[in-house]
RNA sequence: GGAAAGUUGGCAGAGUGGUUUAUCGCGGCUCCUUGCUAAGGAGUUGACCGGCAACGGUCCGGGGGUUCGAAUCCUCCACUUUCCGCCA
């Protein structure tokens, strides 16, 4: 689930702890030094002008001022004489304001290549396979010989078809049908039920959003290949109901009594994949388009990896009631996203194809994703802004959950419906 | 799709070239009053950048321009609202 994002890091941060930020990003392989030189020095310089740019002007602020009455007092020649002194002073201006501009979109660039620092939580390791399982939980199956996987499943009890989607769509846009299609909408009410209980806010977001939001959680513009794009209105489907949902919250000062904010979403979530075509992605296991609920959170620093664990908990008791083997990994530098500080993920293990699945990544940003939203809260002691922490989570995302329901379910009866369900969907075997 | 009007601080809403240092109000905050009492009075009130600070700079939808000086004039763009048309 992970989806790489885009933000930043505070440049005075990175100028008043240069060694940290180097030593750190060590950790996700990334290799800082000449980056992190570079931008004190750009931004040292950016420093140095807008000092030079100010005092001219304050300068010509104050000429103009006095230009102005000595027009009123009829003055007119101490004026145009006056006039004449402000043209090398705008000059001067003019020079620094475009060098000016110029050192910031240095810094910019600079600024955005460098990855979010990872906790000190995180293992080291540069792939999947040095990634930490921290838990264990739930009973893989003992299946006969005679399992199917769930793409035979699907069709061999008419719940999912495959080739309808790709005669109304494409590859990746499954048909659900009948109890496949009910047991979708069980899911989802599942997972919201549960958000609620949890004191998580449902939102309905709208499913496309405007390049200002694609911006604001970092999709754009580097990720831009990976969301679909509406040109005639110039609108993206959303990757994840994380983007509207967290930029509710863009260039928003909120109260520190209003904090903790928690949002819920269930979204259909369209995703191009484009180049990951090849294993693993038979039937549900990669979709162009897939259900999913969110969580996020928005949280006083302090109190951020609490909140992580109390996270991962609610997505560990979701799997727990579906009666899913499941593990926690915690992701090694290596692995991590773009923007993650600390991130947790939850596979299921589905029984048939004999796999771990990804359904679930729980993640804490820190202040990296608010950086880039300008998403803050204000300190009830200084009564100043301050950049607040961001976290989010799948909870849980649906067709891999399916994928190992139906498999880890399958018996010579029919497929047995996890009891939680029951109410939601109205049946407790697919037979 | 057609037409018109708009976009100003948390909200509302003035401001058509120079004490605008953005008016007044509401809300918020602080204090006072407690015989105007489901009230009254006084004061205060944003963000960003630089600076130890004093302070300076920037910001009136966005970009460009004119001017000694722009919320105000010109220009391009974006968005919003209303009416008409269409429509779940």
């Amino acid at each position: 689930m992970t989806f790489n994002l885009f933000n930043m890091l505070n440049l005075r941060f990175i100028q008043e702890n240069p060694e940290l930020v180097i030593r750190k990003l060590r950790k996700k392989n990334f290799d800082a030094s000449g980056i992190v030189g570079q931008i004190i020095d750009r931004y040292q310089r950016k420093n140095e002008i807008q000092a030079k740019a100010d005092q001219i002007k304050a300068e010509l602020n104050k000429l103009s001022k006095e230009i102005g009455l000595m027009f009123r007092e009829g003055k007119t020649d101490d004026a145009n004489a006056a006039k004449e002194q402000t043209v090398e002073l705008k000059n001067s201006v003019k020079q620094l304001d475009e060098e000016f501009a110029a050192i910031d979109v240095q810094v910019y660039e600079l600024q955005v290549q460098l990855p979010n620092l990872p906790s000190d939580l995180v293992p080291e390791g540069r792939m999947a396979e040095d990634n930490v399982v921290i838990r264990t939980g739930g009973a893989i199956p003992d299946l006969k010989n005679t399992r199917l996987p769930h793409w035979e499943l699907a069709s061999k009890y008419d719940l999912i078809d495959f080739e309808l989607g790709v005669k109304l769509t494409g590859a990746g846009f499954p048909v659900y049908k009948g109890k496949g299609a009910r047991l979708q909408r069980a899911l989802i009410s599942f997972f919201l039920n549960e958000a609620q209980e949890a004191g998580y806010l449902e939102i309905q977001p709208p499913l496309m959003v405007n390049a200002a939001s694609g911006f604001g959680t970092g999709q754009l513009p580097d990720k831009e290949g990976q969301m679909y794009h509406v040109t005639e209105d110039d609108l993206y489907l959303i990757p994840t109901a994380e983007v509207p949902v967290t930029n509710l919250y863009r260039d928003v000062i909120l109260e520190a009594k209003e904090l903790p904010v928690k949002n819920t979403a269930y979204s259909a979530c369209f995703r191009r994949e484009a180049g990951s075509y090849g294993k693993d992605v038979r039937g549900l296991n990669r979709l162009h388009q897939f259900d999913k609920v969110e969580i996020v959170q928005i949280v006083n620093p302090s109190v951020s990896y609490q909140t992580l664990d109390e996270m991962v908990g609610h997505v560990e008791g979701l799997v727990k009631k579906l009666g899913l083997p499941y593990r926690i990994l915690r992701l090694c530098g290596g692995d991590m996203s773009f923007t993650s500080a600390l991130t947790y993920d939850f596979e299921v293990f589905s029984a048939a194809q004999e796999k771990w699945l990804e359904v679930s990544s729980v993640s804490n940003f820190e202040s990296f994703q608010a950086n880039r939203l300008k998403l803050r809260y204000r300190d009830e002691q200084t009564k100043k802004p301050v950049t607040a922490h961001t976290l989010n989570g799948s909870a849980l995302a649906l067709p891999r959950i399916v994928a190992a329901l139906l498999e880890n379910n399958q018996t010579s009866n029919g497929i047995v419906i996890p009891e939680v369900l029951v109410p939601f969907c109205g049946f407790n075997l697919i037979g």
